[in-house]
DNA sequence: TTGTATGCGTTATCAT
DNA sequence: ATGATAACGCATACAA
């Protein structure tokens, strides 16, 4: 790969003149510049970004350290970010922790060798105290995406909001008891709880945990909820992978949808279309939450001096679908 | 961020010092190697890459260029990449193509600015003789994954087979016509139709081609190709996705799934199981794949005069389910 | 065992 | 308009 230094010595000027005409800056002699191009040109000059991060300037690199590549929804956060950032000249170096908050120690401790510019982060650890310190004391401007994280910079949903959109629906379905799938200590879990109990002050007493992702203990715990209460059910699964497990359980039972149980997922896959009955889900904005963090991470990189501290809550919607809602003409 | 020669000053010895300390290489006196190891700690001394990256060693990046992080297929393959990468020390550089031959030829030449030691590809356009040249003549390795290229190392399923396992099982299953969504210059329909050609000569008669992706129109295909065969038809979807999508409309339709249509879709996504009926799969060995990507890489990185070109196909699985097959006790 | 000197490919600050 | 020169942080060959 040819060098600023051997394009120099090939054209007859000095390597300092070289990066003139490269990097288009100050005034340089036509016939000097046409010949230094030529020569890049044909002998395919590309820069090293090492030796330009070395000398001063930025690496233009920006980690990206999440849980689960896997995940699809982290994928298409990853899809938007690399887009967003790659528009402004950000490349990204990637990080998956698979949860591993170990790991996830290294990972911070490997962006910091390649002098990434900046960093976004899906936590592993939600809310260690010591995390939060931990990324705050970096030397380097990180945005937090996902979850909130107090403190830091984050953009993320409002989930008990977007649980109180759930436990709406689901009323306004006219469903009279409720299961949630997941854990109660979700904070969508609390906006769906509070959202009914504004109309159902006993809401215990018409509710259902399930925690266990084992098919027949789910099968059971369904079949016991659905003798206990005639009418209907109202079952919000805290992402859309569960809720189509639940749903093939349902159907597996023979229990109606929407009919005797309304299902309602979260994360608004491409599959809840696909899926008879479609599937209602609540639809996270993914494309406008990875602009944000990265336009906020790029406005840190680039005004360092400007310390405040951004907390983007974003509202998700619920799109309703066959899942949940009757047909009302046929 | 503190650097070697700063460490040298506060502990009295000389840069080059504090590099053998920190890299272990030579020996060093032990109270020395004491003094600056606390030191090094004491500040959170991280090596700078680019800097060592420039001074002759490698950069310990390798580019992943890719045409759609967001499908999921793609999504997990990065994952064990990375995780394999990671294990010998070497980070991701991410760039997602969108499947724009344009971007890919930027991403193309970014990478080489980055000075990445090398390269894992899922092309966006498949065979052309100019791209593969192109990446051929590159002066950084590089592996192919997913899709063979001649001439290139390659990392990928055969395709063909896996097709024919598809046509052998529909015909075990009892199948007298076959629907294939998607396009037909797949190789995975081309070995699907010669082994069904194996054992019924004039397969065309028996075989519909669905392109669209509109639901309208494929209901309507659908329904003319039952009525013009009154035997059960073996139905194969190029992925997945679409195969949830016949799948929500054939039960729209009320076609009885296993009994009149038999399903299989490609890719084996988490939602198989999950549905009802569990949808029948071909899974494509992913971990396997990202890892002998890897492995080769790295030795094309580690042992650049071996200039041995690589062919890996693979065997992917069908895994059967009860889209496919008739429930035999029940 | 340790220090000096040099170079990696740039950018940037000087002179000229 | 252009060429010396230094500097970025590190590795390495060489000298001591």
């Amino acid at each position: 790969m040819i060098t600023m230094t051997e394009i120099a010595k090939l054209t007859g000027v000095s390597q300092p003149t070289v990066s003139r005409v490269l990097n288009g800056n100050q005034a340089v002699n036509p016939e000097v510049r046409e010949r230094v191009v030529a020569c890049a040109k044909e002998h395919g000059y590309q820069p090293n970004v090492m030796a330009q991060s070395l000398a001063g300037s930025r690496t233009h690199l920006i980690g990206v350290i999440l849980t689960d590549i896997s995940n699809a929804f982290f994928a298409d956060l990853v899809k938007y970010i690399e887009q967003e950032a790659g528009e402004r000249g950000y490349r990204l170096i990637l990080f998956n922790t698979g949860y591993d908050t170990d790991h996830e120690q290294e990972c911070l401790e490997i962006v910091q060798r390649y002098r990434v510019d900046g960093l976004v982060v899906v936590p592993a650890q939600a809310q260690s105290r010591r995390w939060k310190e931990q990324l705050h004391s970096l030397p380097i401007p990180a945005v937090v995406i996902t979850r909130r994280a107090e403190g830091l910079d984050c953009v993320y949903v409002d989930h008990r909001e977007a649980g109180a959109q759930v436990g709406r629906h689901l009323q306004e379905q006219g469903c009279e008891s409720y299961v949630f799938f997941g854990t109660m200590a979700d904070e969508k879990f609390e906006g769906f709880a509070e959202e009914i109990k504004k109309h159902i002050p006993n809401f215990q007493k018409y509710f259902k945990n399930i925690t266990t992702k084992e098919p027949a203990a789910i099968e059971g715990e369904l079949r016991q909820h659905l003798e206990k209460y005639p009418g209907r059910v109202g079952i919000f699964a805290y992402n859309d992978r569960r809720a189509l497990q639940l749903l093939g359980i349902l159907q597996k039972m023979e229990v109606e949808v929407p009919g005797r149980a309304a299902l309602v997922g979260f994360d608004n896959t491409y599959m809840c279309e696909y899926l008879y009955p479609s599937l209602s889900s609540v639809s996270q904005p993914n494309e406008a939450m990875a602009v944000k963090a990265v336009k906020l991470l790029l406005h840190k990189i680039e005004q360092p001096e400007d310390l405040h501290v951004e907390d983007w809550p974003m509202r998700a919607r619920l799109i309703p679908r066959s899942s949940s809602v009757l047909a009302s003409g046929v």
